[in-house]
DNA sequence: CTAATAGTGTCTATCAGACATTATAAG
DNA sequence: CTTATAATGTCTGATAGACACTATTAG
């Protein structure tokens, strides 16, 4: 009875190797302009989901890839032609129903690029890449498989991080303001900052220094131009958190 | 033996087909207790890492498994025989060389229960489970395969959520005194805590409530006794974070 | 009484937010 | 001059941390 039993362990196993799930490296870049958050998307050539747009992404293999971060990497440059850019993982999904061929698992990663070094690949004959805008957290378009829920939650993460991190800057190109920043800041928070309070936080956390004599000008007092500070663990925290602070006001 | 024989070889042919990746769901369960934090290993039965200690965990198995939420959660009812407890996932990690024996894949879980809530597995034959003391966020034994980051990831994890959210009366029985909820922060944040600004946050944070009329008696001033109270979202947000306020002191 | 732990009060330094004020450009 | 934006200053309320203090049990 045992040995059956056992026997029987095996079997399933071996039905289980044989089994394994599809894996995929799905990822939300990011970026700003037009004082929108925006999102990457591909418009999908084939079916499921033929005409729907999606998140970047690829399978893994096994064969050429050394790392899930580098299949992200890869897929990542392939799409905006930008290398060295931010990007982290997010989450990752699994389930028989979330792609009809297969029981697929995705793992996910968001990435911030800066719009003016972006060069959106050229659209092939299937595939049609583009910057959506997200709007109450949502695009205007349907999206294929469960990326809808994925956009949420690396929306969620973003705001969650730009509480307490320096990531914005990743958004901004190499040379900016503080307004600048700011504005960015607010974009993604949906809500309007103290600019001392922030000035102050800023400078605090020593992420970003200024380039010395060098000013944005316009028909108004000219801004000086940062750029930003490299720091171990590239984080800042903040002594106390914007998201909270606005929690209070309601 | 012929039957093991062909098995075999059908599970080899698994391993190749398609490039894809061998999928493990690995679990970092947590708990406190004799004023220690603690960490749930299985000592390895088999090749490869034979008689290293491994995180709780095993493959994924679609054919059984609807989600990965619910083989993260089937293998840790089956290691502490506890329900319902807390469970997050935590990371993904993916390479050629994790496993001698195939290009594997991690998704990683980390867990919090109640110390007297679990009743460890009884130890098969091949395997044993038990609680391991972590000392400078380590266990004394040599971890299988890249467990240890794993685990140091973990910890990570459980700190920075412990400064701004309510998980940590997880770790702690259905009725607790407040003095006993600080002494697990202090525990695992390794710093003492402040008495006062404890509880006024927690307070504030409103997430457990006096059992009116139940103390905790000893040969001393007797304690309230606090169950925990269910939040949407269950989270507390700190206004000041603890990390960062003794971030300055240095 | 003492010992031990629970629980509260007071003071201080710090910080976010609100709002005002000054600075510097273009036209 | 006006307009626009940059940048700084001032005041207030909130709060974390330090530390002292009171409360309540057992023995």
């Amino acid at each position: 009875m045992v040995i059956f039993a056992s026997l029987l362990t095996v079997i399933t196993q071996g039905f289980m190797e044989k089994n394994k799930p599809t894996v995929m490296v799905d990822i939300a870049i990011f970026t700003v302009f037009e004082d929108k958050l925006k999102i990457l998307l591909i418009k999908r050539g084939s079916e499921p989901f033929k005409d729907s747009w999606a998140l970047p992404g690829g399978a893994l293999n096994t064969v050429t890839d050394n790392s899930l971060e580098e299949a992200a990497m890869r897929e990542l440059v392939e799409e905006t032609g930008v290398e060295n850019q931010y990007l982290e993982q997010l989450c990752t999904y699994g389930g028989p129903d979330r792609d009809p061929r297969d029981w697929t698992l995705s793992v996910t990663y968001f990435a911030l690029v800066a719009a003016d070094e972006v060069t959106l690949r050229a659209g092939t004959d299937t595939m049609e890449a583009k910057w959506h805008t997200l709007t109450q957290d949502k695009v205007e378009v349907s999206l294929a498989f469960d990326h809808e829920r994925i956009v949420c939650e690396a929306i969620s993460r973003l705001r969650a991080k730009l509480d307490y991190t320096d990531i914005a800057v990743h958004l901004l190109p190499k040379e900016f303001t503080l307004s600048e920043l700011q504005r960015v800041y607010e974009i993604i928070m949906q809500e309007k900052l103290n600019k001392s309070s922030f000035r102050m936080r800023v400078a605090r956390a020593d992420i970003v220094a200024p380039i010395n004599g060098k000013m944005r000008t316009g028909s108004n007092r000219p801004a000086q131009l940062y750029q930003f500070v490299k720091h171990e663990g590239d984080r800042m925290f903040f002594p106390r958190s914007i998201a909270w602070a606005q929690e209070r006001k309601k």
